[in-house]
DNA sequence: GATGAATGAGGATTCATTCAT
DNA sequence: TATGAATGAATCCTCATTCAT
């Protein structure tokens, strides 16, 4: 990326480009993001994106295509982190118990960030239908893991028998009330909530 | 009301105008409530309303200052109901334990109706700073009351040691869960969930 | 008015209800015109100047056709206190300069009250064109009264040759911006700003 | 800005571009003060403006913040004239009579266009009260202009001793007047009237 | 004569989006 | 790629006025 006199050339390479190109997407997500979280995706103005920016409005138009592409793909950010956690407790070991507390600890984390708390913050109806779908069909995922290893618990005997449907909606809710209730500047670190959560919401559950 | 004939008077009396009044307010109210939450706050105008109820627009204004009025209203109507579970269960009898049990149930089955989901459905960011003081007020008494039961189980002995305020956190989040993913058409009826909810939320906590 | 036993009749004489019903326009009127000198007509709502009267908007439709018949009024009201002043000196003794200065004296006065202030506060174009028509010549008259009588002293030899047209101008332009500038808890009162005036105002023209 | 082959760039330099932009500026308050006297503030609505500059309403925005900035600017457009003439007179020579008499003219002559009407057609109750202050401090630089200039005459021996005060509101009043009567299609040109008044409200205040 | 309720018309303002440059 | 400018669509709200009672 350095010419041979050590100069960064003022010619940026294709490559160059799509990183800086990547990384301007970034930035803008993330911008939007936290001024969503802030106001609501309602009361913030895309304008209000690109003063914080440091740029113009249209040009949010170069990366987004408009202002739900811009919520939607805050929204999969958020997911992706958690699709790449439930990846990584399903590549990993450990019986049914352990994945579902590996989860629960993740995913609570998850929600004590702002990537997090768009899964849940964002109102589904601001989506177009198709965005919706896609979200649906994300939300599947989540909720399938945490069925379904509370299933495998019950097969594997780490958990008792019970209906993992419920189960996992009395855990998602407990999860996702975190977004809500959790302050960065509160008495209790994300760390320490998380694992008080996996104990508490597993201790009805386990066989020992 | 009626005449010697047995006829209604077609002369309101001012306590058959009040009443009248109150009543229209209420169905205002209630068209209002079922629109935001169908499509969501900024998705519905106050045409939308007043057509759904056969007047226009500037007549609503006879009954609410604003828009944000009627959502307050909407809001208090809600809590309304959740305080009055509350001051049932407070003057009925029972240890804490007991107590609990019936908030979670009464609260439960709040969620899964219109008013109830108001509750947590709307955002807080959607009203003034005045109206949404007297929210956070509002919710400061919900949250007190799963906690202060929570509290004097552990003191009647009906309830295991444990730090009332995280349990609060699981309960009402699991609760609030409720008003997202409970549908009138699912399979189970509010009552059979909140009494699974009931047995489930508080399994861990029972000294029993 | 009263009956014999000196009790006043409930049961008002059709000449009592004349005098009721036109004391109530006055009062209207009066409210009226406060809060249109005070806030300017397009500021002040039907419902302000019921209010202020502790009646109701739609009582005020039983004394007036509408809001413009109320500045209709209003203007009117100070219009006959300036044409009564007019036919009051016209009826008395003196020369042109007498009574110039008569008229400056009386006008002067009548913009220190509200009621002469509506003469010229008022925007033309609020009113309908009939009334802007029936405004016309009521101005007309009173600008005929200066104008007249600077002639008339100019022909008895009290007044120096000049233009009775501009003469007016200038002397209705600076008694019309009395109605801007003066404040009754001013420094001086109306009294001795229009002996000043009428001085000042006929300085240049007297023949002595 | 112009090729070597003597046509414009079509591509604006920004120093064109501030050119057109203030350019615009002015059109729009040229239109609107027009229409605001023509018409009367309430009565215009800014699509009306618009209209008549074939643009569409909100496009308005880019140039001024709201209907009453507008306004405001209009007024303002006028006072900076009347600023310049005072300016002008102040650094000129003379002793205060032949001041104030330029000071006669130049503001009489303003009182004769759109711009210097603004400055007295205008209704000071619709303003906000930060622009009211504004024009408040304004008028009284105006005021002060002719008063202290009578001052200086008296002071100089040019004017006879009187009380410049109530001097200056007979010739402001007189001057403000002329905004009110004169029409451009009148028998006295602008130019006739002031020089007319010129002499007429200084005749009685002049030493010899 | 007075009232509560309702209405119709209108107007300012906001904002996502587009386009020429 | 970025910008200034312009637009169209939409919405809340106000208010004079009317009408049944």
């Amino acid at each position: 990326m350095s010419t041979a006199t050590g100069q960064v050339s003022p010619f940026p390479t294709p490559e160059r480009r799509r990183r800086d190109r990547s990384a301007k997407r970034e930035a803008i997500l993330d911008t939007a993001l936290e001024l969503f979280l802030e106001q609501g995706y309602h009361h913030v103005t895309l304008n209000q994106v690109a003063e914080r920016l440091h740029i113009t409005k249209p040009a949010l138009y170069n990366y987004f295509a408009g202002k739900t592409e811009i919520l939607f793909a805050c929204w999969m950010a958020g997911f992706e982190q958690a699709a790449e956690a439930i990846a990584r407790i399903e590549a990993g070991p450990g019986d049914g118990l352990t994945r579902l507390r590996a989860l629960i600890r993740d995913y609570g984390l998850l929600m004590t960030t702002p990537r997090g708390r768009c899964l849940i913050r964002f109102d589904d109806r601001d989506f177009t239908p198709e965005q919706r779908d896609r979200i649906s069909a994300c939300k599947k995922q989540v909720d399938a893991a945490f069925r379904s290893w509370i299933a495998a618990g019950i097969e594997d005997g780490s958990i008792r028998p019970c209906d993992p449907k419920m189960a996992a909606f009395v855990i998602g809710g407990a999860l996702n009330w975190i977004g809500q209730w959790h302050r960065d500047d509160g008495p209790m670190s994300p760390q320490a909530v998380v694992d008080d959560f996996a104990d508490r919401l597993t201790k009805g559950l386990a066989t020992d």
